[in-house]
DNA sequence: CAAAAAACTTAATGTAGATTAATAAAACAC
DNA sequence: GTGTTTTATTAATCTACATTAAGTTTTTTG
């Protein structure tokens, strides 16, 4: 198991090393390449995943059959479409690599089992879906109070690096604008 | 204590009497009048509040001083600003009563205190937490793919009584959209 | 219950960003 | 390294919704 997961718990809870050796039975690391599909819609999402490396899109295929970014997740960040992990019903979203990633998995059927061994998880999955949920609830403001040229400029300057490592129409499609919009804003004046 | 809080609870956890007798030492209820504020931004958010009746409206000032509705809670749900919450830092957001609302709080002084003897809570709260991040990332996606037109009538749709309970402005400023716009739409067809 | 404030409606005008379509440049595959 | 697919650019046209502003209805308050 990767070590990016145990120092990313550390910063919430404090593991011993019984219990740091538990979470190694429970947990799998998989690597995918670029545009693999670690989850398609349809199938019913029965894994959490933590992205150790590279990056990972939520999405899924609008009305028109346009496919729109929900999210992106990078290296420290879980993700799951909780919906059908927590219900077992088919999901309705896709995941997929952007470009080649190594993830660290849980699978649904032995979660419970290992927060019954060591608790403090429940715990840390607490904190970090705190987060989740706070960031999630900003974008929605972002969304309503900019518009898409000043989201664009916003979304770059805090994360200057991941706008390099994306494709222009994933970020345009993740921003909620047209690539072709992306392009008139990005040959204004970066 | 209100029941509801013990009735919500259930649904995820089971609870011996004995720790719903430690949870009411833990938390409190409160009263707040139409247009009261639990939260003024500016203030630290140092509580949680579980709405047991009534309405409240998470909200902000964008820059040109609109108020910008974050979100609303209703019966049922759990509201905070994680931010300021788990940081201690001043909130940039408020909380306001829409209408006469009963909530049961608890303190952040007092959380960790209480989440060690009752640990089954972490449990709780981390699946509240689920499916309100899986809640706040089917908005965005439907924010993106649906017109201002659809997401009024889709919302209308799925929650006939609260559009009804809520001020049109303040709809209208959750959906993203002006008040002029929402009336033009009604005035449609209904 | 009268006056003031708050919330809602209607209509004219304006604009950010979508759509379409055609071309160009990268990335990929054999 | 040449052909094919994927991604990015540019420009003309179009539209959903914002803005402004004036009037109306509803709610609140003393």
């Amino acid at each position: 198991m990767s070590q990016k997961l145990i120092a990313h718990i550390k910063r919430f809870v404090q593991l011993t090393d019984e219990e740091k050796k538990i979470l190694e039975d429970y947990v799998q690391t998989e690597q995918y390449g670029k545009k693999e599909h670690l989850l398609e819609a349809g199938e019913v999402c029965s894994k959490k995943y933590f992205v150790v490396n590279g990056i990972l899109r939520m999405y899924n295929l609008n009305e028109k059959g346009v496919e729109q970014v929900i999210h992106f997740a990078i290296e420290g960040w879980w993700v799951t479409d909780f919906f059908s992990y927590n219900s077992g019903k088919p999901s309705r979203v896709s995941l997929q690599a952007v470009e080649e990633a190594e993830v660290t998995v849980i699978d649904a059927s032995l979660e419970n089992e290992l927060l019954a061994k060591v608790p403090k998880l429940e715990s840390y999955f607490r904190q970090v879906l705190e987060r989740a949920y706070a960031a999630s609830l900003m974008r929605t403001h972002y969304i309503f109070n900019l518009s898409a040229e000043e989201r664009y400029r916003s979304f770059a300057a805090t994360y200057p690096d991941f706008v390099q490592r994306v494709p222009q129409y994933l970020l345009a499609s993740y921003l909620g604008f047209t690539p072709e919009f992306l392009s008139k804003v990005r040959a204004k004046k970066e």
